[in-house]
RNA sequence: GCGCUUGUAGCUCAGUGGAUAGAGCGAAAGGUUGCGGACCUUUAGGUCGGGGGUUCGAAUCCCUUCAAGCGCGCCA
């Protein structure tokens, strides 16, 4: 890569200047080299010269020019390097460059972007795991397309990755508990019974529907239950049902988890009670009025928290504790979690019960991604008009379709609060993003398609003389090109996933600058051939980014 | 009260400790007959919430303060 053969001529020219005793190094600092927004300052730059300027006591520009009279001979890469504003190393490039990008991405397709950084590391994402009393909500969509696609990122760079889901079907949680009274209820009026509906029941309305195929599947069969037999068994029966359906939503918004893992079998297979046995074995389990406590103080947390209730019963801690136990068991390397905004205050806590259990907590990463509130026309939507309460995911990829849903959603960093704009999402113009992005992946196949009516295949790069490039927005395009494998390190590196919505659009805005400034078709053939192999190159990343983001790229529109 | 997040142009937001803080929309003026319409030029618009500090250099790191959102159960 052109920005590592730099590097190395930076790290020659250390090398030669500390041996000379021009600059006296002890050892070998960190080159950094970046792309500077303004291209009077060169294709690459350094600070390397003002970072070292104090400790060999020079002037930053004097360092610099010690600096550029040691680089060795480049091979023909470099055209110029020079010092400039407070001791900044300016690279200009020889425009032979381009031929190189382009050849790379020629040869690495569809594997353009990734690099083997992390191989042999695994890596647990677990995210969504709503409860199974309700459809996957909008906000929880937020969190599937941030953990989707980080985990596409994690393996572009080398992880292994799981995508899991985890299932809090604890018999003993109220919320399933108040699910399944509220489907008992709704099951009993739906057969003409006048049932009370529960204080804090769940209104929406597909637990009315649930209860009505329960009736249409089953008829009255469950008459004969005692209300707690009843109870018991339409908790079992809602979970099920909203299992699936969420199973569903989530599939034709693109996220498939590897695994889907239960609560309830932390209990049944003692894991549970084992976690706990050890955190009394190591001290940090203790009992209080009647309680059980983790120490969680003890590695920084506000309060210690209650493991098992004065009844007898664990707390969510205390599986919580054993799940993330069971994670590190299983062999991962590093676990991360995407929590929605309501469990920041779980971080420490979590963290705390995994290194009471003697794991090391720094290999447990959480993201907390901020609320989505969704608009329409400049309005807030709050309600469903069909389910009588927050919009479900799979009511959202029905109006909007997958590819917005997922692009939308991750337009914002995950620390800010979102505003979903409905209308704008199915908006045919350039306005909404996806659809330029889409649009210029499109418009790319409709080039290539043209030609081949006229007789012209694309030629391969690496046959191709492409001397014939040089225009100004030919060159913004491929240097951009250029910064996508490093754009996916960084993002996957940092867990910042949205970074390659705004990569998307920057890419797609540059070929529409080129379209409009370079003619391909009807020039001279050196130069359509040229522009041929460049203008493959776009849909080749511009394809990349759009399958790391799990949104399609269309031939046509 | 404590904790987490946010605060950047009229609006919505980008911004790996670097050079003159950017984009889209909106506003003003003009331009635009070719491969697929979703384009171009120019102008206006900023004490990066305020105040300290670290650094050669801070929107970015640290402290403090103000404002907004959220969280502080033997619920999950």
């Amino acid at each position: 890569m052109i920005k590592d053969r730099i590097v190395e001529l930076i790290e020659a020219a250390l090398r030669g200047a500390a041996e000379a005793g021009d600059l006296p190094l002890s050892d070998a600092p960190h080159v950094e080299l970046e792309t500077p927004r303004n291209k009077a300052f060169g294709d690459y730059s350094t600070n390397i010269a003002m970072v070292l300027a104090g400790q060999v006591k020079m002037s930053p520009r004097e360092v610099a020019a010690k600096l550029i009279e040691r680089l060795p001979a480049d091979g023909g890469l470099i055209e110029k390097a020079e010092v400039a504003g407070a001791g900044f190393i300016n690279f200009f490039l020889k425009p032979d460059w381009l031929g190189d990008v382009l050849r790379r991405i020629e040869s690495e397709g569809e594997k353009y972007g990734h690099a083997p950084l992390h191989t042999g590391e695994s890596v647990l994402v677990e995210f969504v795991s709503a409860n199974p009393n309700g459809p996957i909500t909008v906000g929880s969509a937020r969190g599937g397309a941030i953990g989707d696609v980080l985990s596409n990122l994690l393996e572009a760079v080398g992880y292994d990755v799981c995508r899991e889901y985890y299932v809090n079907d604890a018999v003993n949680s109220l919320q399933m508990q108040h699910f399944g009274k509220s489907l008992e209820a709704r099951y009993l009026q739906a057969l003409g019974q006048d049932a009370p509906f529960p204080e804090d029941g769940y209104k929406g309305e597909y637990v009315t529907q649930i209860a009505k195929q329960i009736v249409e599947r089953d008829g009255d069969k469950y008459l004969s239950l005692s209300k707690t037999e009843r109870v018991r068994v339409f908790t079992d029966l809602g979970e099920r049902e909203m299992l699936a359906v969420q199973n569903a939503d989530l599939k034709a918004f693109g996220v498939v988890f590897d695994n889907w893992y239960s609560e309830r079998s932390l209990h049944e297979s003692s894991k549970v009670r084992n976690a706990i046995d050890t955190l009394k074995a190591r001290g940090y389990a203790y009992e209080d009025k009647g309680a059980l406590w983790l120490k969680s103080t003890a590695f920084g947390d506000d309060k210690d928290r209650a493991l098992i209730r004065r009844n007898g019963q664990p707390t969510y801690i205390a599986s919580d504790t054993a799940y993330h136990a069971d994670k590190f068991d299983r062999g991962f390397q590093r676990l991360i979690n995407v929590w929605g905004p309501q469990h920041h205050g779980y971080i420490a806590r979590t963290k705390a019960a995994v290194a009471a259990l003697g794991y090391d907590p720094d290999k447990l990463d959480v993201i907390i991604y901020q609320t989505v509130r969704l608009f329409s026309g400049g309005e807030l939507v709050m309600m469903s008009k069909r389910a009588g309460e927050l919009i479900p995911l799979g009511e959202l990829v029905e109006e909007v379709g997958k590819d917005a849903s997922r692009f939308f959603l991750l337009m914002r960093t995950a620390d800010s609060s979102l505003d979903f704009d409905l209308e704008l999402a199915t908006q045919q113009s350039s306005e909404n993003p996806v659809f330029y992005v889409q649009y210029a992946h499109a418009r790319i196949c409709s080039i290539i398609r043209s030609a081949a009516d006229e007789g012209l295949a694309v030629p391969s790069a690496e046959a191709t003389d492409l001397s014939a490039l040089g225009h100004e927005s030919e060159i913004a395009l491929v240097k951009k090109m250029a910064e996508y494998p490093e754009e996916i390190r960084i993002a996957a590196e940092s867990h910042q996933p949205h970074r390659l919505t705004a990569y998307a659009r920057d890419l797609a805005a540059l070929f529409h600058a080129f379209y409009r400034d370079c003619r391909v078709l009807g020039e001279e053939p050196a130069v359509t051939n040229a522009r041929l192999v460049l203008v493959e190159a776009s849909r080749t990343v511009l394809r990349n980014v759009l399958t790391m983001l799990g949104v399609n790229a269309p031939e046509r529109m």
